[in-house]
DNA sequence: GCCGTTTTCGGCCCGACTGTTTTCAGTCG
C-alpha cells in the first residue's frame, strides 16, 4: 500500500469520525497524522518509524501499520460498520457539519440525501432541537443542485472571473485596497471558492456598491465584514468578500491567503513569543495590537522572510526560508520563448507581439507558430516559415536592444517523425517540438516519439510535456522519470507551459526537472498579446516547485542564452 | 489522538456569520 493510500485512509478515519460527532481535536489528529506523512518526501518503505513524524503517535502509527501489513484498517472497518454509507456525501452540503448529521441520523433515522429529502418535505427536520424553519428550507434548496455542482473551479476558469471582478472594484470609490485572496492567490490548480480582500473607511457603502454591481444569482450572507455571493453563470463560483479597515489590511490580506496550514504554524510562532495573530493585527501581551504596512513587515515582525503566497503551505516554506531569495519571480523574466503570431492560429502580426514582447522590458523572445501537420492551426510549411523570417528580419533591424528569433513550434508527428527535416530547422534560432495528436497511444510509443525529438540535434525544447488540460483532460501520460533522463542526457530544454490551462510540467515533475538538473523554461504559449500575461501566473507557479531563477533559462542574458543553444 | 525545558494532564489557531437562541452551538475558512 502506498503513502498516498494510507493517507486517504486515515482522511476517511476522520471523516467518519466526523459524522460520529467525535472530538474535534481528535478528528484533526488523524488529519495531521495524514498531513505529516504526505508532507514528507519520502517514500512509504523509506520511512522506517512513523512515530518520529510530528504529529504521528501511537494510535495513527498502529492504524498505519495495520494498513502496510493487511491493507485494510480495523478501526475504519468498525466505523463504517457503525456509520452508514449514505452519511459521508451529505457533508458537501453547506450548512451542514458532522454534527448536524450524526443528530439528524440519531433522531430521524437519515441516512441518505434522499431520505433527508423527503424528511424535510415532511416537516420534521424543523422540528429537531437546533434546527428550525430556515435551515430546513436551506436544506431543501441545496438538495436541488446537490451532487451537481462543480467541487472546485480550475484555475482557467476562474482567471476570467477574477478579470472581471478585478475590474468592477476598480470602480467603487471606497475601496482603498483590494487584492484576490485564498488558494487562487497561492496560484493553486483548482479552487472551491474565490476570495477577495478589500480595505475601505466606508464598509457599508462598499458593500453596498458590490451587492450592486456584482453579477450575482444568489447572496449567501451580507454581514459588516463580509459579502458571500454565488456569481451567474453556469457553475459559476462563491465569491467572498471580506472588508476591512487600511490598517487592518495586510494582516487580513495575510489571514483570508492561507493557507489554513501556515495559518496554524504562524499562530504557533506567535503564541510562542507570547503574540495573538488574528486578521485584524498581532496581539503583544499587554494587550495592544500591532498592524503592519504591508505582508513583507507583518514577516519581518516575527524574522522571517516575505513568504510568497505560493510557498505557503504550512511546512518547508518555514524550513527553507533562506533559499526564498533565490526563487524566480517575475522580474527576473527577460524573454518568451513560446508564441504564435497570424502566421499560424495567433491573433495578433509578428509586428504587433514584437512590440507587446518590448512593452513588457523583455531582452529577447522567439515566435514559435505551428509547423505544417497542424492544418487546424494553419501551421507553416517551410516556404511559409521561410517567407515569415523576412519579416522578422525587417521588424529586428529596427530594434536596437531587442532580439526576435526564429523558431517554430514543430508536431511530433504520430509515427515518431518530425514535421521539418533536418535542414528546415538548422536554419532556425529556437526548435520547439511537441505532441499534439494522437494522445491514446501505449506510452511506448509516445516515449519513442518524445526519444525522436529529443534525440535530434537541432530540437531544443519539449513544450507543455505531459498534454495535460487542467480539469478536463490528462494528457497522453509520458513516462516522466524517462523523459527527464533523455532531457538531462541531450541537453535540452523542458517547458513549464505557463497557460492556465495547462500549467505544464505541473509541480511535482518540475521538481523532477531541478532534481535532475535540467534546464526549464516558462513561457505563455500566447496566442494573443494579452496571454503574455500568462507570463505571471507562471512565475508563481514555479515557485511552487521552488525553482531558482538560475536553472530558468529565459531569465538567462540573451548572450548567455544563445551561448547555451550554440554549445548544448 | 498528539504533545511536552510550565511534561502524563490539559490544551490543541482564531474569529465571523447564521440560525437558533436569550447567551450559544455549529459551520466555515
Amino acid at each position: 500500500m502506498n503513502k498516498n493510500q494510507v493517507v486517504q485512509i486515515l482522511e476517511k478515519i476522520a471523516i467518519y469520525l466526523e459524522l460520529q460527532g467525535a472530538n474535534a481535536f481528535k478528528i484533526s489528529a488523524y488529519r495531521k497524522a495524514g498531513a505529516a506523512l504526505e508532507n514528507d518526501p519520502r517514500s512509504m518503505d523509506e520511512i522506517e518509524d512513523v512515530t518520529a513524524l510530528k504529529g504521528i503517535g501511537k494510535g495513527t502509527a498502529a492504524v498505519i501499520s495495520e494498513l502496510l501489513e493487511t491493507g485494510v484498517s480495523s478501526e475504519l472497518e468498525q466505523l463504517k460498520s457503525e456509520v452508514p454509507v449514505g452519511l459521508p456525501p451529505l457533508l458537501k452540503i453547506p450548512g451542514l457539519g458532522g454534527k448536524k448529521i450524526a443528530k439528524l441520523y440519531a433522531e430521524l433515522g437519515i441516512d441518505s440525501a434522499e431520505a433527508l429529502k423527503t424528511a424535510c418535505e415532511e416537516g420534521r427536520v424543523q422540528q429537531l432541537a437546533g434546527f428550525a424553519k430556515k435551515t430546513e428550507e436551506k436544506i431543501l434548496k441545496e438538495l436541488e443542485t446537490f451532487g451537481k455542482r462543480s467541487e472546485t473551479h480550475p484555475v482557467w476558469q476562474l482567471e476570467e472571473v477574477i478579470r472581471k471582478l478585478d475590474t468592477i472594484l476598480n470602480t467603487i470609490e471606497e475601496i482603498e485596497q483590494f487584492s484576490v485572496a485564498g488558494s487562487y492567490r497561492r496560484v493553486k490548480e483548482s479552487s472551491k471558492d474565490v476570495d477577495y480582500m478589500i480595505s475601505t473607511n466606508e464598509a457599508a457603502k462598499v458593500k453596498e456598491a458590490l451587492l450592486e454591481k456584482v453579477d450575482a444569482v444568489e447572496v449567501i450572507a451580507s454581514g459588516d465584514t463580509k459579502v458571500s455571493v454565488i456569481l451567474q453563470g453556469d457553475d459559476a463560483p462563491n465569491v467572498d468578500f471580506r472588508i476591512v479597515e487600511p490598517i487592518q489590511y495586510a494582516t487580513a490580506l495575510h489571514h483570508f491567503t492561507g493557507s489554513k496550514e501556515h495559518n496554524v504554524r504562524m499562530r504557533q510562532i506567535a503564541k510562542d513569543r507570547g503574540e495573538k495573530i488574528s486578521e485584524y493585527g498581532v496581539e503583544q501581551a499587554d494587550g495592544s495590537v500591532l498592524t503592519f504596512e504591508s505582508e513583507a513587515a507583518f514577516f519581518n515582525h516575527f524574522d522571517l522572510p516575505f513568504i510568497p503566497p505560493t510557498l505557503r503551505v504550512g511546512t518547508t516554506e518555514f524550513e527553507r526560508y533562506t533559499d526564498i531569495e533565490n526563487l524566480v519571480t517575475i522580474e527576473d523574466i527577460r524573454a518568451d520563448l513560446h508564441m504564435h503570431t497570424t502566421w499560424s492560429d495567433g491573433a495578433h502580426t509578428v509586428e504587433e507581439m514584437g512590440n507587446a514582447l518590448i512593452a513588457k522590458g523583455y531582452d529577447y523572445a522567439v515566435i514559435t507558430d505551428h509547423s505544417q501537420y497542424l492544418k487546424v492551426a494553419n501551421g507553416l510549411t517551410p516556404e511559409r516559415l521561410i517567407a515569415q523570417h523576412e519579416e522578422i528580419h525587417a521588424f529586428n533591424k529596427k530594434q536596437t536592444d531587442f532580439h526576435l528569433l526564429r523558431g517554430t513550434e514543430m508536431d511530433i508527428l504520430p509515427d515518431g517523425l518530425l514535421d521539418f527535416d533536418d535542414e528546415v530547422l538548422a536554419n532556425l534560432d529556437f526548435v520547439i517540438a511537441s505532441i499534439h495528436s494522437s494522445f491514446s497511444q501505449p506510452q511506448e510509443q509516445i516515449m519513442e516519439r518524445l526519444h525522436n525529438a529529443l534525440k535530434n540535434p537541432h530540437v531544443d525544447m519539449i513544450a507543455h510535456p505531459t498534454g495535460r488540460v487542467i480539469h478536463q483532460r490528462d494528457g497522453y501520460n509520458p513516462d516522466m522519470e524517462q523523459l527527464i533522463a533523455w532531457a538531462k542526457q541531450y541537453n535540452k530544454i523542458l517547458e513549464l507551459n505557463a497557460n492556465p490551462y495547462r500549467l505544464d510540467l505541473c509541480v511535482e515533475h518540475l521538481e523532477m526537472a531541478a532534481k535532475a538538473g535540467v534546464p526549464v523554461a516558462i513561457n505563455t504559449d500566447a496566442h494573443a498579446i494579452e496571454q503574455l500575461r500568462y507570463m505571471d501566473t507562471g512565475t508563481k507557479y514555479a515557485q511552487k516547485a521552488w525553482l531558482y531563477k538560475d536553472m530558468i533559462v529565459n531569465t538567462w542574458s540573451f548572450e548567455k542564452f544563445m551561448d547555451f543553444l550554440e554549445n548544448r
